[in-house]
DNA sequence: GCGCTTACTGAAAGCGCATTCAGGGCTGCA
DNA sequence: TGCAGCCCTGAATGCGCTTTCAGTAAGCGC
């Protein structure tokens, strides 16, 4: 801001004739005299005055604006997220500090810090963390000294080594449940696009579809996992390779609806039916799954509520000694993206 | 934040044994000895100290984070301009507080309040001012004390009473090069999924089409324009709206890509075929447009861009006198939503 | 009407930092 | 060796606000 002068407390209590004091506890509803406090508000009004959150927050007023940092605000499924954030914290008349990483770790750790600085009373991670330990480890050094000036964090499918308040949609479960209902329909040869393998969802997707998979005698060969960033583009990529080399699967399992959404691209590219040819399912249930061509089997999580609880678990004291975790379920979708085998 | 104490400056001069001033001048990269600014580094280090961003602020240097406030971080089309807002705020290491009024006026005033609180060096208004002048009167009042203040403020697609730096998408003249698109596809019976009449960009995007039309002697008829919110379902309803009216029409513009989403499921649930029984355009070209069945016909807006520019606009200085006006033309983009009639 | 409690008010301290203003060590030149 | 001049350091000030602390006026019972 520039060295232009503002109208502070001061100009104020001058105004209304009154102390600095007793301007302050008037514009903070504390008891004073209504006939002072008439006139302390109607000269703050006439000046148009705003209070300095920063010499409010210096002065020990609590202040109002949590930090949250996600991947990549465009991408649906942070967009939900973060909506869900936004809703309870304007519910509480917080402001919401979004940062967007562009899944550049370096870049998180330099936000938490600005968050730090700003003396942010939670800060909320949305999004994987990095299964890379080097990168978890510098998070968790900056967040430490953060936790212990009192500050609040709470997180989204984090890795389970930073120990703070989160949610956890059941990934593993999840996975399982769509591997099990495509078994059901009668596919035996899968495919899989993957994402960046450091990635905790990653991981846990994966492995609980190639398990239940395995459990059920039907192994996951590795050659039909292709890796591509969870992106529009990377699920375009990742199909293409994958028809490149001979795609021999009757069903591609995208481990995030992104990633269906580039791999039906592809298809459609090939002059490949969904799900004639090939069946395809995805992950999260963004909203604009259920209006593709055709509507996309998924595995439900709410978004949404995913971001209220997390907010709230921020929001709310931990008396508990351990951190609480909130699971949330994830529900199969079936819809016209998977057909049968056979029929 | 608690009343737990925090590693100050202080503490680092201590520890460095040099004075707060030089302890300050060391981490701020002024000229110091050598000597006693590697003793001050390593001190900040070891205790991990993270300067309080209020103090700082208060104390004079300018702080770095921008508000940015829009209607629903959810839509698509906010989302894409947030990107473009945060690539660049991220490239000039500025943080970005991002609000969503979810179409509230009070609340988005409200934040324009607590922004001005927190200071903040620019103010952006994404998205439709309310024609409605009364919340326009009180946003004006609003701004006036922060932009006297040396506060800078840029808006997109924002009423014109605000006499600010604007990004303004050429709405009329898209929706008039759609118009003439449609007719030349041989259209002459138009229908049109319209947004809240009170915001500018509906005002902008139904007058352009409607004014084309007449020009061309196909008068557009009242009864052929539903409203609706500029929703996906706000889409869907307007479209059920017309066709138990018993549509007559062979072409739906939706005056967002949103809309024609919803319309395209309204489309489908009713057992009709785009573009066979109805041609549907749409307006804004979100991403995932391109990857509907059939692709949507659109006026692509460089979404992306808007956001850049309009940060750009918010951290370079207005040299001249007038506020400055950036606009950016849609263009149409043919997507296989629209046939030509008879074909 | 007097003394005491109660209820507000106003002066002042201090939050953590950037910055100004003097003062002191040093270099360079004579 | 002496003095001007420069550079760097440290003490002190103030940013705008909340909050304590002391003080004063009003209210009450006697």
């Amino acid at each position: 801001m520039q060295p232009r002068t503002h109208v502070t407390l001061e100009d104020v209590a001058r105004a209304a004739d009154v102390s600095l004091a007793t301007a302050s506890r008037a514009l903070n509803g504390m008891r004073v005299t209504p006939h002072l406090r008439d006139r302390v508000l109607a000269a703050a009004a006439q000046l148009a005055y705003t209070p300095n959150a920063h010499a409010r927050a210096l002065a020990g007023a609590s202040h109002r604006t949590v930090g949250v940092i996600c991947h990549d605000v465009t991408d649906p499924y942070f967009a939900a997220i973060a909506g869900g954030v936004m809703r309870v914290a304007g519910a509480n008349d917080l402001l919401v500090m979004l940062a967007s990483t562009f899944r550049d770790p370096e870049r998180e750790i330099a936000y938490v810090s600005m968050l730090r600085a700003e003396r942010a009373p939670a800060i909320l991670l949305i999004g994987s963390g990095f299964e890379d330990t080097r990168w978890e480890r510098a998070m968790e050094a900056e967040l430490k000294p953060y936790l212990d000036g009192g500050g609040k964090v709470a997180v989204v499918s984090r890795h389970r080594s930073l120990k703070v308040d989160s949610v956890l949609p059941e990934n593993r479960a999840g996975a399982a449940a769509m591997a099990r209902a495509l078994l059901e329909l009668g596919h035996r040869r899968f495919a899989v696009l993957s994402g960046p393998r450091a990635l905790t969802t990653v991981i846990d997707r994966l492995g609980g579809f190639r398990d239940e998979l395995t459990a059920a005698g039907v192994p996951l060969d590795a050659a039909h996992v292709v890796e591509g960033p969870f992106t529009r583009d990377g699920g375009y990529q990742a199909m293409t390779e994958l028809l490149d080399r001979g795609l021999d699967a009757t069903c591609v399992f995208a481990l995030t609806d992104v990633m269906a959404i580039g791999a039906y691209a592809a298809l459609r590219d090939r002059g490949l039916c969904v799900p004639g040819d090939v069946s395809v399912a995805g992950f999260d249930d963004i909203p604009i799954v259920r209006d593709l061509t055709p509507p996309l089997t998924t595995v439900a999580l709410p978004l949404r509520e995913i971001g209220e609880k997390v907010m709230e678990l921020a929001l709310t004291e931990n008396t508990g000694s351990r951190r609480r975790i909130v699971r949330l379920t994830g529900e199969v979708v079936l819809r016209a993206s998977t057909a049968k085998v056979g029929s």
